[in-house]
DNA sequence: TGTTCTTGTGAGACCGGTCTCAATTGCGAA
DNA sequence: TTCGCAATTGAGACCGGTCTCACAAGAACA
């Protein structure tokens, strides 16, 4: 480990040397506090400006104990969703003069509390945390600083949160598959459950994925179409296996006729996979994603979607965390953000030939 | 300004009393230097554990010099090309056990001279840029710690830098549209210039940019095309305007029969410009364009790109910058990676019923 | 004219680490 | 037995800011 060469910077004891004033009185107006006559003013700041001054954020933070900058930790950055999501949560910041630390927990939790711990130890002010998984959030719990949760609630954690109607909107969603006659209509995510889901609604505690759950199964509920819950597919992540699975569940003998996918890098993985074992949308097989992506709307057909407010979710996360830093006292609020469909053209009705046995 | 509660935290004194040691003693163990017995060196870790001792990486770094965060500065970080290279860059950090401050230029001068302060006054060790724009990079020369250059080099400024052949690239790119026959050709890229083009070559400093340009004339040059320069459109960013000029540009009477992108999000407007002109691809216009974004491959039809090795390209900075910050010494290095062109179904032979006059 | 406020300024402690330096101890070599 | 050296430890300076407190000088008041 080798010593660097330490640039000798310029410091407020320098500037205060220069304007021949004292170090503290330098620093007042170097600072902006406390009261200072207007001829010395005058003279530390151009003593400052003949120097260069800079100041060392480092330093000041040291002492007044604010960082000025707040951690963001989501799954995935290349998803266009959490680019989005955090391009609201900057502009926010920034009008505000808060400082953005960006970290990529790749949706698992060890990744996360790693990157939560180096956050916390770099002294941001606040955190905002798209929570990977929802069985394992004590590293969560723990976090001392202000704590906003961004798309994904924690109902044991009471703290500001903002989430889109994730329920409503696949209820919506999957009525619309259900009213054109779909009957076995599948739910892929790229959310991990450990284990089946049967009955396990209780396991799933992040509220995204449960309340888009429920609203897909209340919707094949009152369609009549009993077992849904076989038709939920986890951990359809970016990576082979997933797709491997996409291509299975398609090429079964009882493949859906329709799907509903949770996200923009879900769906467009399997319009590839719907596409490589020669199926064509609608005709085939219908298909409604969650957020909509820049591209939904040029592939042939465009894509039914449920648009979220992404940009929205975002700047508001970003505005109740930093509202908490300033020291507003209310208790924690859920903020939960209309979502609509954007009606293309991939939903067809259910293909006759394909005669369902549920 | 309102005092924070300031939660008192754990010190290195703190884990010192209750170790029952010095400070120094506890900081050697805790900061890992120096040397301890190991009766002492239990002690101390197991009063920190009790203790629940996190150090303060700020007071670490103010003492150190060193802050262990580097900081990027990129355009457009919902750009998927950027966001991939950011992941590069992320990945490669985390290996080294170090930060990234991310910040978003948006493409503008200002918003990025004021981001490099930012990033400069919270002590990061380096910079890895975009710069926005090339002629304007006072800023830039000015930074004192190592900075390293991402997919645009400065001729002027001699530091570790990263890009593809672009100009190869555009050259192949534009052969393979000459070669099928089209003649009118037009280049479209978000980069802004002042004025207009014409021999303006040279203040395009920014080596992507420029290199591009210059590879797309040249193999205008080689298929006899004369005044290629004109068909050059800058400003292509995400606007309205911008949208606008590509209507203006479908539907003038000598309108393009191919067209070079310069990036993904600028194919997609292209894209949608097109079917909102109702031209059909490739039977009355073809379409190359840079960065083989995700969506390319699932329109119809698909794209024909130039594939940038994007995540090798975020990937390469960051292990040059990472070098130098543990003190490498020898001289700047200009990495060019190569790139390849996927050809699929956007190229078609130039439409016959359009005769060109140029 | 004496007293009490203001206001401006300087001295120095402090934040939580790192690191230098000197002091103490133990042990093998002479 | 004495000396030298290495290993271990503690005291305290330092990084570059902020901020408390004491004090001096002029203003306001009696």
């Amino acid at each position: 480990m080798k010593r660097s060469p330490k640039v000798p910077s310029i410091t407020v004891s320098d500037v205060a040397r220069e304007a021949k004033v004292s170090k503290a009185t330098a620093a007042r107006v170097l600072g902006g506090y406390g009261t200072v006559s207007e001829p010395v003013r005058t003279a530390v700041l151009e003593a400052a400006k003949a120097l260069d001054y800079r100041p060392n954020e480092l330093a000041r933070s040291m002492t007044t104990g604010r960082s000025g900058s707040i951690g963001v930790v989501v799954g995935d950055i290349e998803n266009p969703f959490f680019s989005l999501a955090v391009r609201g949560i900057s502009d926010v910041a920034r009008l505000s003069g808060i400082n953005v630390i960006l970290a990529n927990s790749g949706e698992e939790v060890e990744a996360e509390k790693s990157a939560i711990r180096v956050l916390l130890a770099k002294q941001v002010d606040g955190l905002i945390v798209t929570p990977a998984q929802s069985g394992d959030i004590g590293h969560l719990k723990e976090i001392a600083c202000p704590l906003a949760l961004l798309d994904r609630a924690l109902p044991e954690l009471d703290v500001d949160t903002v989430t889109v109607d994730d329920r409503n909107a696949a209820l919506r969603a999957t009525r619309m598959l259900t009213q054109v006659g779909h009957r076995r209509i599948a739910y892929v995510t790229a959310a991990v459950l450990s284990g089946d889901f049967r009955g396990a609604e209780s396991r799933i505690n992040t509220s995204t994925v449960r309340e888009r759950i429920l609203g897909f199964l209340e919707a094949c509920r009152e369609a009549g179409i009993e077992g849904a819950e076989r038709n939920i597919h986890f951990g359809s992540g970016r990576s082979e296996s997933a797709h491997a699975m996409l291509l299975q569940l398609l090429r079964s003998a009882d493949r859906p006729t329709a799907i509903l996918a949770s996200d923009s890098v879900v769906a467009l993985d399997l319009f590839k996979a719907i596409r490589e074992c020669g199926l064509s949308i609608p005709r085939d097989i219908s298909l409604i994603t969650f957020h909509d992506a820049d591209w939904t709307s040029v592939t042939t057909p465009p894509i039914t979607v449920i648009d979220q407010p992404v940009y929205a979710l975002g700047k508001s996360v970003a505005e109740l965390l930093i509202r908490r830093l300033k020291g507003d006292g209310r208790p924690p609020e859920r903020i939960v953000l209309p979502t609509t469909i954007i009606e293309r053209m991939s939903v067809g009705s259910r293909p006759s030939q394909l005669a369902d046995r549920s």
